[in-house]
DNA sequence: ACTATTTTCAGTACAGCGTACGAGAAAGGG
DNA sequence: CCCTTTCTCGTACGCTGTACTGAAAATAGT
């Protein structure tokens, strides 16, 4: 049964010009007045489409989340892993906006559920039971995330804070600090393959290994 | 020199307010007008003491920041290390809206500064270079911040999500995601000492390693 | 064909936000 | 005593999400 006025729009165009949006100018730049303009219609229609911002942020993230290359798994679960991070970062600097709508999000649709999927079917060579499984892909997507703000971040020093740092290096009372700053600048050798590496190769294989008691001193 | 009026209030006494709103009510009740309001001053005033609200947070973070509990070097990374975290997740659990506010942040203050000596001090044994302890410290911080986010989250499964995944398993298109809500209701066996222990260990041994080639295919 | 029903459209309006501006109040220095 | 300096804070502007409301546009039933 179709009765009624026929929508105008739909909610996938809404949902795109949001991110588009969110592409070109920030999450900041995503209002309701501003999407309805630029699909052409009343601010107040969009709710026809959408429940309400939060909801359209939720969308948001779940139709960027169709667009991460589906990795094809090789049974070796490092390799696909490295992959599946490798992907989740392609997406995230597609959107630099990704990284900043994740937090405080519920799993909103299939896409979601898809990335998961492929993140279990990753790990199935593990034999690790489900709950473990879940947490080691947050963790992963957690670590994605978090290189990725820094990633786009890290490009404005902000003047500020090196007179901050500065001030606190003079100070003498961090050394570490002092020394760490001192060190090495070995530049891009921080590559995002270097640190993915660790990250999955170290987390999983210790989750893997058996549990050898417990060597720490409580 | 002291001329002028006085100040009636001090800008620990605003950011102390804020916090203990934020603590209370969440990040979203810390306004200007609130916090005005709530030290007895007009909504304005707040600008003597804090240049504007973003920076009010970054010395919101700063501040309790300084509260983390000193741990003590022992000279063991790991061990350091785990308490390190556990401090951080400690102050996370008494401040919730922290892990919400960190994101995007910038180091603004001595306290942020001597977190980061303390980790860096925790690593010193390893004998990494100054830019990967700076980079395995994010990694802890993010790590942390994230867990806490689900730790107090997950509380609220919210109903709505539950009937997407039922649908999604019964749709059949998930099998790996079906295999893994029915494998493990091991409950709070996910305990933060357990993943931390794994993220540490693994990622500093990995860290250490000498480079072991790179035995992925590519 | 006309009416009733249902759905979408979008203008107006409201409370709340951060904050720019500027007039008044309160202090010390000459 | 006045002048300079500093803090106080009411008013106001533009912006936000969205509740409400009535008009518009389609179909379903008679």
């Amino acid at each position: 049964m179709t009765r009624g006025r026929p929508p105008a729009h739909t909610r996938e165009q809404v949902v795109d010009t949001a991110i588009r949006l969110a592409d070109a100018e920030g999450l900041a730049a995503v209002t309701f007045r501003r999407v309805a303009t630029e699909i052409g219609a009343g601010a107040m229609s969009l709710y026809t489409y959408v429940p309400d911002k939060d909801r359209l942020l939720d969308l948001m993230v779940d139709r960027v989340g169709g667009e991460t290359a589906q990795i094809k798994i090789t049974g070796d679960w490092r390799t696909d892993l490295m992959a599946l991070a490798a992907a989740q970062r392609t997406l995230m600097l597609a959107h630099p906006w990704l990284p900043g709508a994740l937090p405080n999000r519920r799993l909103t649709g299939r896409n979601m559920l898809g990335y998961l999927e492929q993140g279990l079917a990753a790990l199935a060579p593990t034999g690790l039971d489900g709950p473990t499984k879940m947490e080691l892909i947050a963790l992963i997507t957690g670590f994605v995330a978090s290189y990725v703000t820094n990633e786009l971040t890290a490009a404005t020093p902000a003047a500020e804070q090196v007179a901050l740092i500065t001030d606190a290096v003079a100070s003498g009372d961090f050394p570490h600090l002092a020394a760490a700053l001192g060190s090495g600048a070995q530049g891009t050798e921080t590559s995002f393959e270097r640190i993915a590496g660790w990250i999955i190769t170290g987390l999983v294989e210790q989750a893997i290994r058996p549990r050898p008691s417990d060597r720490s001193s409580s």
